[in-house]
DNA sequence: ACCCAGGGTGACG
DNA sequence: CGTCACCATGGG
């Protein structure tokens, strides 16, 4: 357990092991924005929120309750997770300890699968700056407002408010060809697509479930079940971590369930990890 | 003008 | 089973 402590209004964590930087620009999650004061500020389960660094392995929550600590911000930042554990266990592979060097403090949040699900769907064939400009429109068009520190943000909208949008109109704001898959999940859901079921299913019956979604394939379904179910054997297969396992570990297939494969059984129980920290050095390499 | 992005789908062998 | 054009959008 975290020693917490509440200080102006906000709420103070000790002894946790995080980089905001690498944590929110990973391309694990879309919502999050640096502040010129090295702060963030996002929304996540209609919640807003600013946090930053304060000190060796203190995080700083703004203008939010011990209560909100625990019902949400806990539970989304995995608080309980012990890094060190898994850095140990994913120790030896050259690449990947350079790696973990580059992406160190990356922690994956546990976001919710809804919000996860339609951010995936967006993602396919897209670039992550365009990801979060799409993401951004649907909240403002339809999500909730919520006010925090005297501004305005809004909250990811429920399926029953995507579900009642028209082609057309869903793309005003510019997610393209995604726009009937973004309609058709969230009919699905709404109409009973039980997401909160899959918490409990094994890996390999959750994504042939999430795959039931359109727009929903292996990579997409394994971000899901990576970034908001908490599967950390998942490994997405993207084009950057085909690059990595072809150029960096000389695997020549280019089918994806074998790469996957082959990860899993390389990585264990933290692929996803180490396909985070293996997706998140190739990307700052090449740019 | 061309290529590509945290891909998926459907058509075709 | 594998391959491939196509999808909408914006940036290089």
């Amino acid at each position: 357990m975290l020693k917490v402590e509440e200080r102006q209004g906000g709420v103070v964590v000790y002894g946790l092991d995080i980089d905001l930087k690498n944590t929110f620009e990973c391309g694990q999650c879309f919502r999050w924005n640096a502040e010129p004061d090295g702060s963030y500020t996002g929304v996540a389960y209609g919640k807003a929120l600013n946090v930053s660094e304060i000190g060796d392995g203190m995080l700083y929550l703004k203008d939010t309750s011990k209560k909100d600590l625990e019902d949400t911000w806990y539970y989304y930042f995995d608080m309980d997770k012990d890094y060190s554990s898994i850095a140990e266990a994913l120790k030896g592979d050259e690449i990947l300890d350079k790696a973990m060097r580059m992406g160190r403090g990356i922690r994956i949040l546990r976001q919710d699968p809804w919000e996860c699900l339609i951010s995936f769907i967006i993602s396919a064939n897209n670039r992550i700056p365009q990801i979060k400009r799409v993401v951004e429109n649907i909240c403002r068009s339809y999500g909730d407002p919520v006010d925090y520190m005297g501004r305005t943000y809004y909250t990811f909208p429920g399926p029953e408010r995507l579900a009642a949008v028209d082609e057309e109109t869903l793309k005003e704001t510019r997610c393209g060809f995604r726009a009937s898959y973004i309609i058709e999940a969230a009919r699905m859901v709404q109409q009973g697509f039980d997401l909160k079921a899959i918490y409990e299913m094994d890996i390999d019956e959750a994504r042939s479930r999430l795959k039931e979604i359109p727009g929903v394939g292996d990579k997409v379904a394994d971000c899901i079940l990576l970034f908001a179910y908490g599967k950390t054997q998942a490994f997405p297969v993207d084009v950057w971590v085909k690059k990595v396992l072809t150029q960096l570990y000389g695997f020549k297939d280019s089918n994806i369930d074998r790469i996957r494969r082959f990860a899993e059984s390389k990585f264990g129980d933290y692929a996803g990890y180490a396909q985070q920290y293996l997706f998140y050095y190739m990307r700052e390499k090449a740019m």
